[in-house]
DNA sequence: TTTATTTATTTTCACGTTAAAAGAAAATCG
DNA sequence: CGATTTTCTTTTAACGTGAAAATAAATAAA
């Protein structure tokens, strides 16, 4: 392991001077800084991040923090960070953090252990001590579709989405609706923007003077393209007179749901129509095309690291406050 | 910021035994455990991951390294070893780096700078020094979907695949083939599976006595979807009496092509014939269905992390060796 | 010139932990 | 009961860097 001290030795001059000649500092001759890079490709020298960080206190490492990285909504942020970093040629890495459904744990190990100068969640809600741990030792936190008082807020209106969908079902002449949820796992508890699109749906529907029928409520707990399969058995066996869908667990259940009902011989969308949530690639190519909610993830993805390197590099000053994208309604051939 | 030492002082021990106590060892009264890990509750103490690491010379971080985080490919393999994190409730994180073209630089950065104890490589070949570099560090390099020799290499047929394709088109009586791939953004230089996948398809070609016409080889520099559109008016411009595609740049390119190709009223697979690569889970659904070649990308990235954590935890020795993937023909009503 | 100022470099120390060696206390043995 | 071993705890020394203070050298000002 070649370190600091052996270029020092090898140039003829003290650690610190290779220190500052490798972090390009001006306070150093050009040719004492010269000697010292020769020095240092000759040992092919490579600082070590550890000592380095724990030395000046920062990681260069923006956390970014899921449940689980396994949905398109997952992915499609994750698409917008990484594409972010490439585009700025960016010196800051990503780290990915799953939770294990410690969140509190989790988050604050990550930042108190020093393993991130900053973190994204992505739908996970802070409790009000992670926040103010946070705050306290200044790092920044963004959070992902989820509520965070006192934190950097990116939300999706959910319940705009959610109504619009609901409306895009009714304006269609369908009356029997039922809404697909996912609910990550943990029985029945639903996550802050599946509470909003089950709300947003509800509200649809009272204000079009529909009732719900309870039993048309159907709950996935992974959101995989087989999980779809399994509701749509689920629906014809529990449900109720179903006409319409809302599948707020995304546009993959609902592609499941649509390969089922085909196997079924179910038509669609001439005796049930289903709409999704957002707006995968894939969403129009299926056949028949599938009506969706659109979200601009990549964006948010984009636009969260930037955000992030911006406030860790002082160009922005860090203070709590909320950005709402609002969702767009992609209407095919589905309903 | 709380260190090891407020927690001992506050306990009456030294801050070896608080050490000892947080990491569990079994040279430690019961009782002195309790009081320590009462006093670090207490305190609210999580140890510095930058401090130990530097310290046991440890970082229980697997690098993952890629030109880019964007296709299906890094995607699915990414879900792959996330999935693997969280069954396990492992301990290892998980950094993601990007190249920007300059692979020699990173991958001896990521092992000298301690960024990483091991290493897995996608689509990315290292060069002999750096390999060598690894395995004086015994820092475990696993690196899939390329050559290197020296590493642990776990690879996917793509001759085999890309030879079953063609012969899929040729079986279904097309004779004028284009094939389409992916060069990663460098102009024309293409990456060893691409490579590979045109050598299968000129020997498919061959086998059954068939001409390739030059003019239909075409090139995307991004594995979008939108790419496969540009390519199609390429293809009509450009291209010569084209009857079949095999587009080895995968089935994202593959759709755009079919959504373009029906813009223009050119019927799939009545006119024309095309095949992708990978099967994305939409492939199934999108109309007509598209054709493709399976490789297990999930089942690579699980089994890719599983063998890195024993690796690492030296239940298996590390030996450079090499594991074949093969991929397996779906076939559906695109040709 | 002499002093003050700027520039370039070095010395010393701190970052928070683990490892290794040393020490003290308790348990075991002959 | 003293000697030896075992068990537990502490002291000391790294790990490799960056920050701050101190020094030396060069330049500018008086």
């Amino acid at each position: 392991m070649v370190t600091i001290k052996d270029v020092a030795r090898l140039a003829g001059v003290s650690h610190t001077t290779v220190s500052l000649a490798i972090r390009n500092s001006s306070s150093i001759t050009e040719e004492t800084k010269q000697k010292v890079l020769k020095a240092a490709k000759q040992l092919n020298y490579h600082p070590n991040y550890l000592a380095r960080s724990l030395a000046n206190g920062k990681t260069n490492v923006i956390g970014i923090v899921a449940n689980f990285f396994s949905s398109n909504f997952e992915m499609e942020i994750l698409k917008g960070v990484e594409q972010s970093i490439r585009a700025d040629e960016s010196r800051f890495m990503i780290n990915l953090f799953t939770t294990l459904e410690k969140n509190d744990q989790v988050l604050t190990d990550i930042c108190m252990g020093k393993h991130a100068d900053a973190v994204i969640l992505l739908s996970i809600s802070p409790s009000p001590e992670v926040i103010k741990l946070y705050n306290e030792n200044h790092c920044p936190l963004i959070v992902i579709d989820e509520i965070a008082d006192g934190a950097i807020e990116i939300t999706l209106d959910n319940y705009h989405g959610a109504y619009m969908a609901t409306e895009h079902l009714i304006n269609a002449g369908r009356r029997n609706l039922a809404i697909v949820l996912g609910d990550g796992g943990e029985k029945e508890s639903l996550g802050l923007s599946q509470k909003e699109r089950k709300a947003g749906f509800l509200q649809a529907l009272k204000d079009h003077g529909l009732e719900f029928n309870p039993r048309n409520e159907f709950f996935i707990s992974d959101y995989y393209f087989e999980e779809g399969q399994v509701v749509f058995k689920k629906m014809q066996r529990y449900g109720s007179g179903i006409d319409g869908i809302f599948c707020a667990a995304g546009d993959m259940v609902a592609s499941g749901i649509m390969l089922e009902a085909k196997n079924e011989h179910v038509e669609i969308p001439k005796e049930l129509s289903i709409i999704g949530y957002d707006d995968s690639v894939s969403s129009a190519l299926i056949n028949p095309p599938l009506s969706s909610i659109r979200q601009p993830l990549f964006q948010i993805g984009k636009n969260a690291f930037s955000r992030m390197v911006r406030l860790l590099e002082g160009k922005e000053e860090y203070k709590p406050n909320r950005l709402v994208y609002e969702p767009q309604l992609i209407s095919r051939a589905s309903v």
